[in-house]
RNA sequence: GGGCCCGUAGCUUAGCAUGGUUGGAGCGCACGGCUGAUAACCGUGAGGUCACGCGUUCGAAUCGCGUCGGGCCCA
């Protein structure tokens, strides 16, 4: 049985009852039973980070995924889709941390790393709780009973595994390292988690005291005074000029020698605010290797004494400042690589903390570095050796986690040697296809060749620990690759791989030593890194590795190119060599409207929630399904969103349109199929039949490349256009018909087969709403239907109901009907008045209109259409203009008379005559080249243009037309006050008119019984005197003309 | 500073790989029309330096170079 539907599209309602349905009847694991056997297509979800709260980035992100699977589902494959959940790391610890007050890892030591782990774990659970309820209102269907957690035993083991893969292939590297590092959180970040915004620090120019040159100095520029403690050299570029300069301030027996980069010369003196110089040298940078300076520092800081200083080549140096780079290899990258290429000690006087060690010297031991800037430049500045200090804007590294400012150390970590492997990944990322392609081609591309080693260590709690034991005595390293194993190797269970359990585990070395683990545990982009073989639980479970792995497909933001795609690519390359996908489609971000980025400060933050609640799930699916390619940013605009809302509500209107027609005709989907009234289908049914099945190839060959904004524009165009405003328009008049007419059954089949197909071409995208129509059409009438529509096979297009030719055809028609809209307004003619005939006069080929000449005729209003020859036109009529040049020459005094005389004449007289080689006006013989003929449209006749001609409509009234314009008139306030008194569809009535103006009257009279028919009006009173009864009465005004309506029911 | 992407009407956008009649839509606005889908629908109109500049070409929204603005990533 069909329901009827009766109010507007309700989101809430309808989302409601089918998300219950769904979880009632089990929707979803049917789904995916149902497909298996069917070709595999393994998914891995990138996993979210359970920070509690989904944003629209990641909504998008997830509605992406699911209307891919639910495509792919109804495509037949049988498919792995474990949803994922990031739970560790170093955010979740800060949380933790901040809702138990703690500000440094001490308090955690003292609080217990165990009941420190068990609330990050307890939090991650809840907020992955609360993030899955989310997603789930989405529609999105992923298993989410059974998600991977990086936080679960056999996860950690598959991370497990995989280092210990890296050690066996010599991959895995301790290292000491400059790092990103946290003073606060007191661990090594990566580089992903720095984030840079603009901050103020010092600017210093210092001179280095050059050995055996007096008052020589190499100058250096700084923005990390608390850097000079830690100098080991200065770097000059090779191939820059550099000076020797004599400068002076008031005194020139007071100048100074200073050596900078001769471009550099005036500009580092005007900051140093010398009054003179001269140039005593120039020389190239090649010259100042091996130049030994003086620490300037050095009776502050003992080590230093020790250490020999001097200039060294690179090419890293920029032309700006002074042209020299002051190097600390303990606190720079590209200083710790070249102090290593060159042999410098790698001196770092500052701990985990962030503060000096003793190393740095008693005065400024203890002290947190960038609290010291200012003593080491009252210091520099005490031994004259701070040319100058100011301050600097720039942008500047942080924690992005407790935002606090980083900085650079160098400590002992793990490495993954990824650069060793950047040809191999290079040449597996061309395997991969990329969607789109410059993703993989160009900016993948780029990333990977500038691949470096991982650091994988940090020295936190709540991650996977690092399962490497080192025996100490012997110094001996073992990594272990499962909890097994552990247990065998160490011959100690514990029930859990988190610390603090595994950090007892003492193993005995071959030495006889003991092996203890390293305190350090993974950086938490290392745990999604191994989804594609965690999520099938690898290593534990083998079997299912060998049919699923790699992953057909992914899809992230395009900021998981240095992430997630790149993380796993990294992994899977060190376990298994090869890419862990296939295929990839790299997704925007989602912006506010004026294309900035969302954020909390900026108080711009959208929530899916918002969205959903204002407009539904399915409304934000297609709203940003539609608005984009997936690959481009989205500028949120609720404007848009209402307007998507707005398609959908259409699109109810057009689904709950014939429902009651059907209802009350008992129509029966299962007896009266599209099958059995092939012979009655009208050319618009066929053509809307075409329409949906050609539809269906447009939503498939989107769907093929992932554009998934080609599929749903399409959807959501033949949803307005051809369903909403040109087929419902072109079959209403056939559902009024109140026998059992072939004609109206075979709309009615049509209408069905249309709205099926249409609800499964829509089920992957707004799978609430097609599940809604599916019950009520499809299953409501057929019980042996899928219980779902997701449960459905996809509809391909079926080329037996597929006719171009006839799409095109309609094409023109509603081009014509357009026109003749268009010529209806210019000539005053509305479209509830008939017009006596429509002309259409191409200018070129058009297809053949016979089939559609009814449906023009219904939707022009019009009694004949007259289609015509290329270039032919309706008869026109001919004016003249007299051209008096010609005419004034030959009959000189004349020639007004005769000029008047063509006024006056006939202009298809005059014509004729011309044509026929003769012609006289009056007595005046006149030659053609003295008249000009134009032609002239009929004042009956209104044209309009069209893409390939011009219509015709001829206006002009009779009184037929007339009386059937007056009929519409009265019909029409009928049935308005119909819908007033809120009768049912087939009630009838009784009605009365008063039309005061006589011969109105009598024309309306001829249309008696059109009109009762039409209004289902049992009796129907028509008079000039009428007294109007009834239980509704309504003064009109037609026209001009005064009427009354009453009706009553009966 | 570097790589990749984007920049078309007030707003959201099509067109751009293969340059070629007047650059299409939708929303909003104004006017008109239709209507037993009715808090919907249709037509007409106004509204465009196709971000800007230079170049290639007979011809550029489309191709090239540069500039500006936005996004992601890197430094």
């Amino acid at each position: 049985m069909i329901s009827e539907v009766a109010g507007q599209y309700d989101a809430k309602e309808v989302e409601e009852k089918v998300r219950k349905f769904w979880e009632d009847r089990g929707i979803y694991a049917l789904a995916r039973t149902t497909r298996v056997g069917g070709r595999k297509f393994f998914f891995v979800d990138g996993p979210p980070y359970t920070t509690g709260r989904i944003h629209l980035g990641t909504a998008w992100n997830k509605i992406i995924k699911d209307s891919i699977l639910r495509y792919k589902s109804m495509n037949g494959f049988e498919i792995k889709d474990r949803a994922g959940w990031d739970m560790h790391g170093l955010p979740i610890e800060v949380k933790v941390e901040e809702h138990l007050g703690f500000k440094s890892k001490k308090e955690i030591e003292i609080y217990g790393v165990d009941r420190f782990i068990d609330k990050c774990k307890e939090f991650a659970l809840s907020q992955k709780d609360q993030m899955t309820e989310q997603f789930r209102t989405l529609g999105a269907w992923l298993d989410w009973e059974d998600p991977y957690m990086t936080l679960k035993d056999e996860y950690l083991e598959a991370a497990w595994w995989t280092l210990k893969r890296a050690n066996e292939r010599g991959l895995l590297e301790r290292g000491f390292r400059v790092v990103n590092w946290c003073p606060r959180c007191e661990t090594a970040i990566a580089d992903a988690e720095v984030e840079y915004w603009e901050e103020s620090d010092p600017s210093i120019y210092v001179k280095f005291p050059v050995v055996g040159e007096e008052k020589t100095f190499m100058m250096i520029w700084t923005t990390t005074p608390w850097t000079i403690p830690a100098n080991v050299g200065v770097a000059v570029h090779p191939d820059f000029e550099y000076s020797r300069v004599r400068a002076w301030k008031d005194d020139f027996d007071k100048a100074e020698i200073l050596i900078m980069a001769t471009t550099l010369v005036e500009s580092v003196l005007r900051e140093g605010r010398y009054k003179d110089y001269e140039i005593l040298d120039r020389f190239m940078g090649t010259e100042l290797e091996g130049l030994e300076y003086e620490h300037p520092l050095a009776d502050l800081i003992p080590a230093q004494r020790d250490i020999v200083h001097k200039i060294y080549l690179a090419d890293f140096v920029t032309a700006e400042n002074t042209g020299s780079v002051h190097i600390a290899p303990g606190h720079g990258l590209e200083d710790f690589e070249l102090g290593v290429a060159e042999g410098m000690e790698i001196f770092c006087p500052v701990g985990e903390d962030g503060r000096y060690t003793e190393e740095a010297g008693e005065k400024y031991a203890g002290k947190y570095v960038r609290d010291a800037n200012e003593e080491v430049n009252e210091d520099l500045a005490g031994r004259g050796l701070l040319l100058a200090e100011g301050e600097i804007s720039h942008r500047y590294g942080h924690c992005w986690r407790c935002k606090t400012p980083i900085i650079f150390i160098a400590t002992p970590q793990w490495f993954l040697k990824i650069s060793d492997l950047r040809e191999d990944m290079l040449e597996e990322i061309a395997k991969v296809k990329w969607y789109p392609d410059w993703a993989g081609s160009a900016r993948f591309r780029d990333w990977i060749s500038g691949a470096r080693d991982w650091c994988i260590s940090r020295q936190r709690y709540w991650g996977i620990p690092l399962p490497i034991w080192i025996c100490e005595a012997c110094g001996k390293m073992e990594v272990i690759g499962s909890m097994e194993e552990l247990h065998q190797r160490s011959g100690s269970v514990v029930n859990e791989l988190h610390r603090p359990a595994v950090d007892f585990v003492v193993m005995k070395c071959a030495c006889g030593g003991e092996m203890r683990r390293v305190p350090d545990v993974f950086d938490v982009w290392f745990d999604s890194a191994v989804a594609s073989w965690a999520t099938l639980n690898y290593p534990r479970d083998k079997r299912q590795l060998e049919e699923w792995w790699p992953a057909d497909f992914i899809t992230e933001g395009h900021d998981q190119t240095r992430g997630w795609f790149y993380s796993q690519l990294g992994a899977s390359m060190v376990s298994f060599g090869v890419a862990p996908y296939k295929s990839v489609l790299m997704h925007g971000f989602t912006l506010d409207d004026k294309g900035k980025k969302m954020s909390k400060s900026i108080g711009n933050v959208v929530s899916p929630e918002e969205v959903v609640e204002k407009f539904g799930a399915d409304t934000l699916r297609l709203y940003v399904l539609t608005s984009n390619a997936p690959w481009e940013d989205i500028h949120f605009s609720w404007e848009e969103v209402a307007n998507t809302n707005r398609m959908l509500n259409i699109l109810w209107n057009a689904y709950r349109f014939p429902l009651p027609y059907m209802i009350l005709d008992g129509f029966d989907p299962k007896r009266t199929t599209l099958e059995s009234c092939l012979k009655d289908l009208r050319p618009e049914d066929r053509w809307i039949l075409s329409r949906v099945n050609t539809l269906a190839a447009e939503v498939q060959a989107g769907m093929e490349t992932y554009q998934l904004h080609r599929a749903t524009r399409a959807l959501a165009d033949f949803v307005l256009e051809d369903l909403s405003r040109w087929y419902i328009q072109l079959v209403r008049p056939r559902t009024w018909i109140e026998t059992d007419d072939p004609d109206k059954l075979a709309a009615y089949a049509t209408i069905m087969e249309v709205m099926a197909t249409l609800a499964k071409l829509l089920a992957p995208f707004a799978p609430f709403t097609a599940e809604t129509v599916y019950q009520n059409l499809v299953r409501g009438t057929d019980p042996g239907a899928p219980e779902s529509v997701h449960l459905h096979d996809w509809q391909s297009p079926r080329r037996d109901l597929t006719d171009e030719g006839l799409e095109m055809e309609m094409e023109l028609v509603r081009e014509v009907v357009e026109a003749v809209s268009n010529a209806r307004q210019k000539g005053g003619r509305k479209l509830r008045w008939p017009v006596s005939e429509v002309a259409i006069s191409p200018q070129r080929e058009i297809p053949d209109l016979k089939d559609l000449l009814g449906v023009l005729k219904s939707q022009t209003n019009c009694k004949t259409v007259t289609v015509m020859n290329v270039g032919e036109k309706p008869l026109m009529e001919v004016a003249l203009n007299p051209v008096p040049k010609k005419i004034g020459p030959a009959f000189k005094g004349d020639a007004q008379k005769v000029i008047a005389a063509l006024k006056e004449a006939d202009p298809a007289k005059v014509k004729e005559g011309i044509e026929a080689g003769e012609c006289t006006v009056g007595p005046y013989a006149i030659l053609p080249e003295m008249v000009d003929f134009i032609e002239k449209i009929p004042d009956n006749l209104v044209a309009a243009e069209f893409s390939r001609g011009t219509v015709y409509v001829d206006v002009a009234l009779t009184p037929a037309l007339e009386a059937e314009g007056y009929a519409r008139e009265v019909i029409r306030r009928i049935q308005e006050m119909r819908k007033e008194l809120d009768l049912r569809v087939d009630e009838k009535i009784e009605a009365a008119v008063r039309v005061e103006d006589e011969a109105v009257l009598k024309l309306v009279e001829t249309m008696r019984d059109h009109i009762s028919s039409e209004v289902r009006a049992r009796r129907l009173e028509l008079g000039s005197a009428l007294e109007v009864q009834g239980s509704l009465v309504k003064d009109w005004s037609v026209e001009d003309v005064v009427m009354a309506i009453g009706i009553t029911r009966g």
